[in-house]
DNA sequence: CAGAATCCTATACGATACTG
DNA sequence: CAGTATCGTATAGGATTCTG
């Protein structure tokens, strides 16, 4: 659960942007190769944290808990617990983050289509 | 201008989740500190170099340099060079960057109303 | 099941100096 | 002006083990 160095450069940076940049302040929220990810999974409704790991094989169980937490503080995420024995926890979207909902959409629509502008570039005759 | 071990399990994890997930293949071209922050202020109309690092005084020259080079490889910009003594260099955006222009905008219209939640949330009477 | 703790590596980024 | 090169540091992320 590595600790930030609040005082370094990069983090000194990171906060002066967020305050003149929007598009800096939302990938602080969402950037990263994951947060985004979870966000738009949890789209498609509440899930839990197994369901979760078994949508996105690719993530760690370190990098999952550790997004979730952070979500959950940025007020992206509702965190439910059950205490059961074995414990049940569901995560689901906040109204912030269902704001999020058409902007992940879309970016996930430009995805599809800048995906077969490359492809069909690669693709193109070598020949004139 | 540090290279990337293709091999990297942390590599590997990116290209797999990028071919699954639309959302990563997008953090992939976009995310970062800086991407989104230069493709933003060139939606104002193509910039010099300097103009861009003006406009974002936090970045360094490395990183500059650096992610107008990836955005230029990801055909997110146009990179125009006038050979003159002193050298002057356009940037612009690409007709498919151009497609992320509603996105990057709505994105800074959500970061503009979170920060206002949030800050509704930290200003909150603290009695009932 | 849902995670926290520990340890480690790769990479992102910053500072500075240099160049056509 | 518009970069590149080199070096150093901090953080992101992975692997593994442990626990209520």
């Amino acid at each position: 659960m590595t600790k930030v160095k609040e005082q370094s450069t990069r983090n000194q940076n990171k906060g002066i942007s967020e305050l003149s940049c929007p598009i800096t302040y939302v990938m602080n929220k969402i950037g990263g190769n994951w947060k985004a990810t979870i966000l738009y999974y949890l789209m498609s409704g509440p899930k839990r944290y197994s369901e979760l790991k078994k949508l996105i094989p690719a993530i760690t169980e370190k990098m999952l808990a550790q997004h979730l937490k952070q979500l959950k503080e940025d007020n992206l995420v509702f965190k439910k617990e059950e205490q059961l024995k074995p414990p049940i926890t569901i995560y689901s979207l906040t109204p912030a983050a269902d704001e999020l909902r058409p902007i992940l959409m879309a970016m996930a629509d430009w995805a599809i289509k800048d995906n077969k502008r490359v492809q069909d570039l690669m693709t193109e005759p070598i020949e004139k």
